[in-house]
DNA sequence: CGAAAAACAGGCCAGTTGGCTGGTGCCGTT
DNA sequence: AACGGCACCAGCCAACTGGCCTGTTTTTCG
């Protein structure tokens, strides 16, 4: 179970715009006999740096920064060092953001509102390389499980739509009419049509009922 | 965030077949202030019955016994309480029973390596209306979803529906035409008309395209 | 039992969809 | 300049859908 050696002190980076919770994160970690806090950054694009430049043990990072979107940020570690241990340390409560940082690779996604202890308790498990969620959220990452949890389907086809059928494709799995998507995307009706045609045949399915059930089914329903 | 009132003792319903193991948990239980172990079986049957009986706060359900396994208690428990708290506690590390626990319902699914202090913690965290994962398998969690996909939804009037009328929903959601779904029912064309029609009304929505997105939100797309 | 609910069936009609052919213009690559 | 990909638009037609009508039979339940 202890992957992690534990006679060196686990490395840390925080990465948040605030200063002030930095600091008071920083107090609260140096506190601790095993922790050691080795860098810190203000925003995503200056903590990609500093993450890459000290290769630390573990990277706490805030969703909703300045400059670079917490997300971005972690995208980045992640593609130079795949095993780093990212924890998002985040006021959002928002299950998709949730389960973007969880697919994007993030070892856990804590809410600002935990306790110290549950913090501290957080970081030993993930770099022994469990993952944590905060409970508050842990739910929603089971909502999405149990909405999910149902489909085979043609994976291959959804990348070689383009963004205009795509687009039709999120309007057609609300239910609405050719004509009225049409209206909506300020077209005429027939080149909707086309578009769903398209969908249709890049996704090798018959109706616009399947191709609605695979839009939700893989999160294309959404509009942006 | 406090939505149990904690005035009250928590009333707690043990099912685990081991008998020194629930003796432990219990003793670990009742050291607390404000829990209560109100009853305890050493198996599934037993332990639905005693739920069904007691109507305690939480449960604590192991998953593997004899002569019920535990993830059948766990659904006959929430056939008949829903909002039933139940927290699997288990010593088995399957992701795919954690999944099943989990999309059954279950309120929790916690390892039985885990320490006391989380257990504990883990209940406060259940009768509040949190879902709690051992973090060990947290991660297996996440690999699931990243593997498969979402929906939010509203809607009360599923209830309304009548079996015939599920059943219809269900062959429609697979995108098939009136036409099919009544040669797959045995039908007429114009009785599947009909069926459709009652659940657009009593969905109250538009078309069959978000008959079927509704369908999948709400698990009604398998055929039994 | 008897009433109510559900399931079944046929038909009518306007509107929509699926599937097709053929056309224009724009852009980036070659 | 030629090419392919994309977005756009028009029109055609058979088939299907949504909505609504009238009924009958079966099931459910007080």
């Amino acid at each position: 179970m202890q992957a992690f050696d534990n006679t060196r002190k686990i490395r840390i980076v925080l990465i948040d715009d605030h200063t002030l919770f930095r600091s008071g994160i920083k107090a609260l970690l140096q506190r601790q006999s095993d922790f050691d806090v080795v860098g810190e950054a203000a925003d995503g694009l200056e903590g990609v740096k500093l993450v890459e430049q000290l290769r630390p043990d573990l990277v706490l990072l805030d969703l909703d920064m300045p400059t670079m979107k917490g997300n971005e940020a972690l995208a980045q570690i992640l593609e130079t060092q795949p095993e780093m241990s990212v924890l998002m340390l985040t006021v959002s409560e928002d299950g998709d953001d949730l389960a973007e940082c969880m697919r994007l690779g993030a070892r856990g996604y804590l809410l600002k509102k935990i306790d110290a202890e549950f913090l501290l308790q957080s970081i030993r498990h993930a770099v022994n390389g469990d993952s944590v969620i905060s409970p508050e959220m842990t739910g929603k990452l089971v909502m999405k499980l149990r909405r999910e949890s149902i489909a085979p389907s043609p994976q291959a086809g959804i990348d070689s739509l383009t963004p205009r059928e795509r687009e039709t494709l999120a309007w057609l799995a609300k239910g609405v009419s050719n004509k009225e998507i049409a209206r909506a995307l300020n077209l005429a009706e027939s080149t909707v049509k086309v578009h769903v045609q398209s969908v249709l045949r890049k996704l090798n399915i018959k109706s616009r009922v399947q191709a609605a059930v695979f839009a939700v089914e893989h999160h294309l329903d959404r509009i942006d």
